[in-house]
DNA sequence: TCTGAACCTTCCCATCGTGGTAAGGTCAAG
DNA sequence: CTTGACCTTACCACGATGGGAAGGTTCAGA
């Protein structure tokens, strides 16, 4: 198949699967007399391999390691939760700090009347906040 | 003062401060006679400002919003409380797909022996769900 | 058989926020 | 007067993605 059927069928956009190939993410693709990228179902299969992954907050690189081993009939189970392990702890430093801004800024709206006056805690809790800066 | 000190009393790098500079989300700062940058007090805590906005997770175009306001007398504390909640609704997005990550991924990791062989969950998992992909 | 649409190719540029580094000018203390 | 710490501008880089230009290929229908 072409490279538009390839992305329709796994979800990873032509431009980025051309540009996985040119980072060496994916190895290059077969090519067609006219030049074509030609793909297998096992391409595809590593196409999704690498939509799936993406949509669990992968970097290319972590991708790269994960494509690796699992592609490795020799790996150890080992190296792959060590993997995701990591990714889990970046997850959750991720979430924590979303969650520290959320809650700052609720705490400032919900004491914003919100009308068509000028007083606004949210700015004067930003501005006196800043004042505690190194 | 320099641009070197308003950095280390803003907690914004010098590199940013001319970035901001360059966008248009200073004004242009006060030269020297040999062309130094120059801050005030004011200049200081405005860049403090940026540095608590960003710090919340702002975006430089919100921020940007956040500072006419702030600087704006006549302004209405519900254009204020919008820009405010409407990014709370962005953080408790991001918040929910980095949980929905975290919570798959625990779920893997979860049924991984981690240990010397091959057999991984996670990865039988991940190719699993590959399949169910448009 | 020709034509046009729908593909495909490569190449460059933009985003967003930040950092690095190079090549040069300025200032103050020793 | 030198030295080191500062400052200036001007580029390039990241990570992941998208946009678009300029050109080649393929195939269906008139």
């Amino acid at each position: 198949m072409n490279i538009g059927e390839a992305a329709r069928r796994s979800g990873v956009s032509s431009k980025m699967i051309r540009h996985y190939e040119s980072i060496g993410l994916l190895v290059s693709a077969q090519r067609s007399e006219s030049g074509y990228r030609v793909y297998s179902e096992k391409d595809l299969h590593t196409l999704r391999f690498i939509a799936t992954t993406r949509s669990l907050g992968f970097s290319l690189d972590e991708i790269q390691k994960l494509l690796s081993l699992w592609q490795d009939k020799n790996r150890s189970s080992a190296d792959v939760k060590e993997l995701v392990l990591n990714h889990i702890a970046d997850l959750d430093q991720k979430i924590a700090e979303l969650t520290s801004m959320r809650t700052t800024l609720q705490t400032l709206a919900s004491a914003c009347s919100g009308n068509a006056r000028p007083d606004c805690p949210i700015l004067s809790g930003i501005s006196t906040h800043c004042a505690n800066r190194p």
